[in-house]
DNA sequence: AGAAAAAAATAGAAGAATTATAATCTTGAA
DNA sequence: TTCAAGATTATAATTCTTCTATTTTTTTCT
């Protein structure tokens, strides 16, 4: 599979320094950053760099279908996921963690497999779990020994 | 069951005519209403009445279980809803509309059923339905003839 | 490679939603 | 009714995001 910057040079978009920088940042990014958290971490290489680049790198990318903005927000901001497919998130409610989760709900789920549910025609579904995630799940095991 | 504004009182809250307002309105709302919704239909009757007020009620509101706020945002702004449990909505592409889908989605879900996944602890799901609804969908059949 | 045109980045302002503050007014209890 | 506690109001402040004008960088064309 090509990289991302292939897929953005195929696709006819310039390829300026920042946005090859937030590109890799979110390619090889493993959780659900805000717009605000990638320019902190990309000034050390780029101190110039706006925040309005990163508004505008992120809202190409999200057209372009390489990444999407979640439904949900992080204290109050946008947060965005590398991996633009259809796919759930667990939401930890003790870290405050967002993890993307791998299988494959709708498909499963006979409710949503049937397509259309009170007369709706059903074409995507998003599932925001809460709970506890793993590590967190250990810590508390850990504490009662 | 008692109204909103008797379990209001039995939780010891001021009843300020606006809060009981705010209160009374949500309780006979069908929708998803923001804070400024809200705002501009009770200013009919409470020309003075703030939008500070109206985003401290719903904040009480949350807090008393009384109502929640939804994950998905109307155009930038909050969204609530007027019943307070966990269920699903439905987000028709066409009309924007927002719909509570009754059907119990988590627990008839065999992937759900299973409290943990990923060794991360399963409590609520919360799941977005994006299609089109039964209205939107009438109109286009009616269109076609 | 070099020049012109197009596009992007920057800094700063502007906008929108929400929260905080201080003063005034209401509520609920004594 | 009086008073303290709490709520409302108006306004200011904050926060996130978008816009604008200017400068800089890319890309294209030769």
């Amino acid at each position: 599979m090509k990289d991302i910057l292939e897929r953005l040079k195929d696709k006819g978009v310039s390829l300026t320094p920042q946005r090859m920088a937030i590109a890799e940042f979110l390619s090889k990014c493993k959780n659900h950053p805000t717009a605000d958290e990638i320019h902190k971490v990309l000034q050390a290489k780029y101190p110039t760099m706006s925040l309005a680049t990163v508004y505008s790198a992120l809202e190409l990318l999200k057209e372009l279908g390489e990444i999407q903005e979640l439904s949900i927000r992080k204290r109050g901001k946008a947060c965005f996921d590398p991996n633009p497919d259809i796919h759930h998130h667990l939401l930890c409610k003790k870290c405050g963690k967002i993890l993307g989760m791998e299988f494959d709900y709708p498909r499963t789920c006979p409710i949503i497999a049937q397509d259309t549910i009170n007369g709706c025609k059903i074409e995507e579904v998003q599932a925001y779990l809460y709970g506890i995630c793993s590590e967190c799940l250990k810590k508390e095991s850990d504490k009662k020994g």
